[in-house]
DNA sequence: GGGCTGACTTTAA
DNA sequence: TTTAAAGCCAGCC
């Protein structure tokens, strides 16, 4: 069987299909694969992200704060990333938040 | 092989 | 309203 379900690969994909300019949340990319409450396990794959083409300075808790940004090896490397992609950060929060969060789920469609 | 940790979320009091 | 605890899965020691 094959086991295995790449957990990893999924979270990848998805982070990659994240539009410049927008973000997305752990617990949406964990409700887009099932894993209704396994959102730590979607930051744990983001904490091997690191070698692989993965934005994962546009995936950010449920509240729009850059969680991750003090593993991306600078306390403000992905405040800058996010606004270098037109995302404003006040605070290690995403502003408008709600405006530029973009919903797997919704987006990829259900 | 067993147990702890971890870039979170959600529900309950 | 805020604060607290439980839940989930994979990786590492």
């Amino acid at each position: 069987m094959t086991p295995a379900r790449d957990y990893f690969g999924e979270v990848y994909d998805v982070v990659r299909l994240v539009p410049r300019g927008r973000v997305t949340t752990y617990g949406a990319i964990a409700r887009y694969l099932s894993l209704r409450a396994g959102a730590r396990m979607v930051g744990w794959a983001m904490n091997a992200s690191h070698g692989h083409d993965v934005p994962a300075h546009r995936v950010i808790n449920s509240r729009g704060v850059l969680s991750g940004k003090h593993f991306f090896g600078g306390p403000t490397i992905m405040q800058q990333l996010l606004e270098d992609e037109g995302i404003r950060v006040v605070d290690d929060r995403v502003v408008d938040f709600t405006t530029v969060f973009w919903d797997p789920s919704e987006e990829l469609g259900l």
